[in-house]
DNA sequence: GCCGGTTTTCTACATTCGGTAGAAGTGTTG
DNA sequence: CAACACTTCTACCGAATGTAGAAAACCGGC
């Protein structure tokens, strides 16, 4: 249930390429449009609401962190996926055997 | 751009079980909830402008049925979000890198 | 060719989600 | 305490989804 709009994912997007903490205010900062802050600040809390960022009250400028990595994130996120089907391993089989040459040499070695 | 509501993923799941062309009539009766047949009608209508539904107009119930597998379905699914992360190889490695000792073997073989 | 039942379309309404932000409240600091 | 910074509350909009009635279209039988 981690469904994210544009603007949520914009975010999300911004802090895990920080990996640190940033204030509502930095976010906005560096994001491309130009937004008030009461709107990220909406934003940041929706996100908190579902999880997907831990809040640093303690501080004046509330800041804000993504809970888990954009890796561990997505992992999540194919796994959700992957979930639905009541035929895993086929669709492990066709999923995995559309990858590119690389990929798949470097999973063979993760696999062996 | 396939995200589904949680009729319309009961209708496809009904769909692709029966592998069958269905009419709205056969898969109202196979839904759990009673609903009113111009309901699923409607739930048809939107599957089938999504493309996740073809409609066969020249019977005269129409008849419909899933344009892909659901399997198909799950690895475009699978695509879709291993095509957000910036980091593709991380993922996939930790993604199978979690899956069972079954499936993993399953992997080796298709991989070689 | 018309009629009544079956099926489809049109239209509509409610709810939820996400984008957006003003107004009002709270905290902080000189 | 006063001014500023920051946060919360509340609100509005549009899109998506669940839901279905009313009306239109179609078809088999008379």
């Amino acid at each position: 249930m981690a469904s994210l709009g544009e603007l949520e994912r914009s975010v999300m997007t911004l802090l895990w390429e920080s990996g640190q903490q940033l204030s509502a205010n930095e976010v906005c900062g560096q994001l491309d449009e130009e937004l008030a802050v009461t709107t990220v600040l909406t934003v940041l809390a929706r996100l908190e609401k579902k999880g997907m960022v831990e809040r640093e009250r303690s501080t004046r400028p509330h800041r804000y962190a993504a809970t888990a990595t954009r890796e561990e994130h997505t992992v999540e996120m194919l796994n959700e996926v992957l979930g639905t089907a009541p035929d895993r391993e086929a669709v492990l089989a066709r999923f995995i055997g559309g990858v590119s040459e690389e990929e798949a040499a470097a999973l063979r070695r993760i696999l062996s």
